[in-house]
RNA sequence: GGAGAGUUGGCCGAGUGGUCGAAGGCACUCCCCUGCUAAGGGAGCAUAGGGUCAAAAACUCUAUCGAGGGUUCGAAUCCCUCACUCUCCGCCA
């Protein structure tokens, strides 16, 4: 959420900078709804200070047992007038808060300016795709190849976009999120963090899922009134600590990891990568979470992303840092970049995390304050990405450590995870 | 599933219709005192939004005592609905 300061006192820069991500804005009707607020907000105002001091008032005639019908009388006759200026403040504030839920966070000036991934910005390039010298197969024959990724099974059981892994790469999977985790929470500082798969909808608002992205969720319905919405990402849930929290200054910055399964119902995206395990509706993932010092925050993503670089470098995985444009950047964030780790059998690289620094944008939504050093509440600024995404981290493994007969090998950081096992081959039968 | 008790400021906690945005305590800030430390004395100290202004400071208004609704001139206090927490019993991994 924007400061709606900052839309009254500097329109034009806002108007600007959302124009920069493609999104109009239309100033005219925020504007003449402020105006209609300012009015009636003083107003109403007015009146309520008016009968609270007649209130007042009657009390303390009363507990002199005096006559009070005339100040009765008096507050019965702004009554009117009073409930019904307090209702359109409410309609007012409701409309104006619905305008600031829908608008996007404003790209950092750092961030490449442009419409779509085709102005994204390459940073930097790490690692030398591998030479094959036979015919590389995607990491879905490589697996069904081994006998031990069964998608039959999945669509049985749940459907399209579920997966069955088995034996030796059900443990690969589960080793990947171990390793993960074992570096961040050792190395890099992050604090691990077990957490709420699903969650209620005010959580879903302060990260900025809800209003506008309801369905690219997963909703369990719950009672009555409520309901509960699986996580797309342990974002959610890890950011939502501090919703409605000031933090002593001295507790920032806070690192939070967790590894969780991520549900995303993929409306919208019928027929891209219908194919493997890149796009699931069930896939895990290991998040890094920082909440920091407004001034920190852009060293911050610098520090989150070479935390995610690691976990590829470890894995030996060729891939590249992409500064996202202002187009193609997430809702809230103000500058994002995507790892992108390179998929021998597209001759691609493909997105496997993607870490953003969302600046105030969701604090703001959370109410995630701390105190600074003039002893007031300011808004903290939250960060996050993927450290990195278990699922793809397999696909590139399927891929890129693949052998001509057939056999995967393992990843060396991982051979400690499967009891020192340097490679799987086929299940027999 | 059954029965009961709760939810008040950064924290603890008092408050059952009127001068209560809320006693008291803790923590914190400033000052005084004490050659350090400890102790003591005094003052200050909620959050959000609005107005006076372009802004800062200051002043001022409004809202907020789990959430929403209701009763009332007036609600932390009374009524209704919901959420959450805790205790006991039952059940369960």
């Amino acid at each position: 959420m924007l400061d709606i300061q900052l839309l009254r006192t500097q329109p034009d820069f806002v108007a600007e900078r959302l124009a920069a991500r493609g999104v109009t804005w239309d100033r005219s009707v925020f504007q003449a709804l402020d105006e209609e607020r300012k009015e009636v907000q003083t107003r109403t105002q007015a009146l309520q200070a008016q009968r609270n001091s007649s209130s007042k008032a009657i009390g303390a005639a009363k507990s002199k047992g005096e006559d009070t019908s005339a100040l009765m009388a008096e507050v019965a006759k702004i009554g009117e007038e009073l409930a019904a200026g307090e209702v359109r403040v409410a309609e007012i504030q409701g409309a104006l808060e619905e305008i600031l839920l829908g608008l996007p966070n404003l790209p950092h000036e750092t961030t490449p300016q442009g419409e779509s991934e085709h102005d994204n910005v390459e940073v930097r390039k790490w690692g030398t795709p591998r030479q094959f010298d036979f015919e590389v197969k995607d990491h879905t024959a490589v697996g069904e190849g081994l006998g031990l990724l069964d998608f039959a099974a999945a669509a049985k059981i749940a459907g399209a976009r579920f997966s069955v892994l088995k034996g030796p790469l059900a443990r690969l999977h589960r080793a990947l999120g171990q390793f993960m985790l074992d570096v961040h929470t050792t190395e890099h500082g992050y604090t691990e963090a077990y957490v709420p798969y699903m969650v209620n909808a005010d959580s879903m608002r302060g990260t900025g899922q809800l209003p506008k992205f309801e369905e690219d969720l997963f909703g369990i319905p719950r009672g009555e009134s409520g309901k509960f919405y699986l996580i797309p990402t342990a974002e959610v849930p890890l950011t939502n600590f501090v919703r409605d929290e000031i933090l002593p200054a001295e507790s920032l910055p806070l690192k939070l990891t967790a590894h969780t399964p991520c549900f995303r119902s993929e409306a919208g995206s019928h027929g891209r990568d219908v194919k493997g395990l890149i796009r699931q509706h069930q896939f895990d993932k290991v998040e890094l979470v920082q909440i920091v010092h407004p001034e920190q925050s852009y060293e911050a993503l610098e520090s989150l992303v070479s935390h995610a670089e690691t976990i590829l470098q470890r894995l030996e995985l060729p891939y590249r840092v992409i500064s996202l444009c202002s187009g193609d950047m997430g809702n809230g964030s103000a500058k994002t970049y995507d790892l992108e780790v390179w998929v021998p059998a597209q001759g691609a690289y493909r997105e496997i995390s993607s870490c953003s620094n969302f600046e105030a944008y969701q604090a703001r939504r959370l109410q995630a304050r701390f105190r600074n050093d003039k002893g007031r509440p300011e808004l903290v600024h939250t960060l996050n990405g993927s450290g990195v995404a278990v699922g793809r981290a397999l696909v590139a493994i399927l891929e890129n450590y693949q052998e001509a007969d057939g056999s995967l090998r393992v990843p060396g950081v991982l051979q400690p995870y499967l009891g020192g096992q340097t490679v799987i081959f086929a299940a027999a039968g």
